[in-house]
DNA sequence: TATGAAATTCCCTAAAC
DNA sequence: GTTTAGGGAATTTCATA
């Protein structure tokens, strides 16, 4: 029951700051570092996830499973929304499609692919955009390495400077 | 303390991918899931852990928040070793870097930013990649809209299609 | 309306086997 | 890997400002 997202006061950057970090941590210790008891910040954090503000997942080391990633920039063929439309809802369902942005600029979209191999990597992009029509050009980028990997957005709190 | 990581079985494989959609699965739940007392879920979770091969975060919905996000690709000057090493320093410390990836082909790094503005945005670029002198050239293109949003590694389970 | 404190329930953790 | 037992955390209730 995805209710709306409610307006966010310092509390909430600061609490929301150090989730993004470790969503391990204790009602009681993110209490003490925020400044507020275990029940308040037990309410708040129900409401970030019945609001779909927040999620807790795990993220796993792309090298230690060593699996294959790609970026692909796409441009499609003609600026049809319904083109667009299903586009993005074949990125959305497919399972090796990390993160799909639309971008502004010449190219349309930045697409993240994470598979089990070069073979797969290719079989993937293959499928997602070489057999499509409305795509006019794509390129493909394989990942030599990580240097990097996270989707922290930044908050007033980070902004303010939380880093340990 | 990260210890190496071990080799991982199937019960890994569906438990990482459980686990990579929903971090809050109890041991009771993940136990029943993948068919294994919850003890021993309970111990694999903690070798994800100390190995290093997992951590646990939450992630927020960029649309909420309204950030500023943004794809740069980078080309180096030269090919040295020394620089990239600086450059890859430099990516891991920015708070706004949210990935940073080296790619094979003509363009070196991809480098997805995440600000609190346009504003913002241009300022935290230009600090990363107009003032060195180590960069031949850089593409900031600017986020649109978020089609898909995850960090998802492929896993055999997830292959075989554990999927709901 | 949101807080803090107390009470209950449930889960995580670490034994033992 | 499973079962057991204990401590601890999450969740609810309630009184309050």
């Amino acid at each position: 029951m995805p209710r709306r997202p409610p307006p966010l006061d310092d509390f909430d950057h600061r609490l929301l700051a150090l989730l993004q970090r470790d969503a391990t941590a204790t009602l009681t210790a993110l209490g003490d570092a925020v400044g507020l008891s275990p029940s308040a910040v037990q309410r708040r954090i129900s409401r970030y996830r019945s609001s779909g503000l927040m999620r807790q997942v795990a993220v796993l080391d792309p090298a230690a499973l060593d699996c294959t990633l790609a970026a692909v920039w796409v441009t499609m063929e003609r600026e049809s929304a319904q083109r667009h439309t299903a586009f993005r809802t074949r990125m959305r369902e497919a399972p090796e499609v990390q993160q799909c942005y639309e971008l502004a600029g010449e190219w349309d979209y930045l697409v993240l692919v994470a598979t089990t191999g070069v073979a797969h990597c290719r079989q993937v992009v293959d499928r997602l955009f070489l057999d499509e029509g409305n795509i006019r050009r794509y390129d493909t980028h394989l990942v030599f390495d990580v240097v990097k990997h996270g989707l922290e957005l930044p908050t007033p709190a980070i902004r303010a400077g939380v880093t340990p």
